[in-house]
DNA sequence: AGGGTGACTGCACAAGCTGCAATCACTACT
DNA sequence: AGTAGTGATTGCAGCTTGTGCAGTCACCCT
């Protein structure tokens, strides 16, 4: 009989994501998490540097996902592109299939702004993370960062819409069509100076 | 004589930038920022929410200048024009003039992670609310979107410029080429499909 | 059998933050 | 002048987050 029950970190995850959204963010304590994980409030801390990180296990996969696949892509693509590509190929590997987590997750966030400061922190890492990966792959560091961010503009509203609760389609098309108003956005229409 | 000494608030924020410059924002305490404002520590929490909101006084102040420039511009602007005159307005009216403050908040900034995370935010909401007037110029709200978050990238782009030892150019020019450079990085090159 | 590893725990404590009640100069009204 | 109300500030008690440190003990390796 093992002396613990695995799975420490998964179940922390769970009993927060539970907690959170029965009764939110704020009005539940890190120690209510581990006593329904079955932990201590010290086994939470040693698991996870704060109270907001253990919604966030998912981050750190999805930026290596996405970072590979730029790394992987045809390198004849603008920078946009492959960073568009690498983001469809993500969001097909890790989103398409859980739709409802990945709904009850954004739920919960949704209502809490120190959550979704945490998420914004996590995507402007992930942006910077990005423009690297351009970088490396021979593109200047100002037109990386704007075509890093640029793609995040469009995964903001491709995943905002994604989230709608009856849109059907995937979010790779989603973001594919986010990127073409995107460019008729900010084009400059012929016949002006 | 006044019971109590006046720009109470002022005080706490010069104390604050003062203290987070010397010793950096963790290792400084709010009671150590009130002490030497002359007040309490309860009294800082009657004026700013958290810790950190003490650095942030003026974004209320810039978001309302470029919300009013964005409805009092010219209605046959492009949305993104519309957005990168009201930046550019803003960033002569409020700091253009105090670049070593305007620095030596950057400095404090860039060196803590919570702070940071805490800018995003502010950016964030900010985007919306461009996204919201351009919306009340009769532009669509997923347009609006894009154009408030691609102006916005533009402007972090310019900043990160403006902010370097031997720059001399104002801000509302970094923004004009940043704004150009990722029309071109955006931009379809003709003759792909 | 015995020693090392590592997940978990308990305890003490700093610091952020809040609710509540109290103080008291100033202001306005009578 | 007297009276009442306002509002910035304060003290205090308390909860929660987060950390450092030392201890336990099943498991693994030799």
């Amino acid at each position: 009989m093992p002396r613990w029950k695995p799975d420490a970190v998964d179940r922390l995850q769970a009993a927060a994501l539970e907690l959170f959204g029965e009764q939110g963010f704020e009005r539940t304590t890190v120690a209510e998490i581990a006593q329904r994980a079955g932990l201590t409030q010290r086994t939470f801390f040693n698991h996870f540097a704060d109270k907001r990180e253990v919604l966030f296990g998912l981050s750190s996969e999805l930026q290596q996902e996405i970072l590979r696949e730029i790394a992987a892509g045809d390198d004849t693509l603008l920078p946009l592109d492959a960073v568009v590509r690498a983001l469809g190929v993500a969001a097909d590997r890790l989103f398409e299939d859980r739709r409802a987590a990945v709904a009850r997750r954004h739920a919960v966030l949704a209502a809490n702004p120190e959550l979704q400061e945490r998420e914004l922190s996590k995507n402007a890492v992930l942006t910077e993370a990005i423009a690297a990966a351009l970088n490396a792959r021979g593109c200047d560091p100002e037109t990386a960062f704007l075509a890093a961010g640029a793609a995040m503009v469009a995964q903001q509203v491709a995943f905002q819409k994604w989230t709608l609760p009856d849109e059907k389609r995937a979010l790779r098309e989603l973001l594919s069509d986010a990127v073409n108003s995107l460019r008729t956005t900010v084009s400059q229409p012929a016949g002006r100076s």
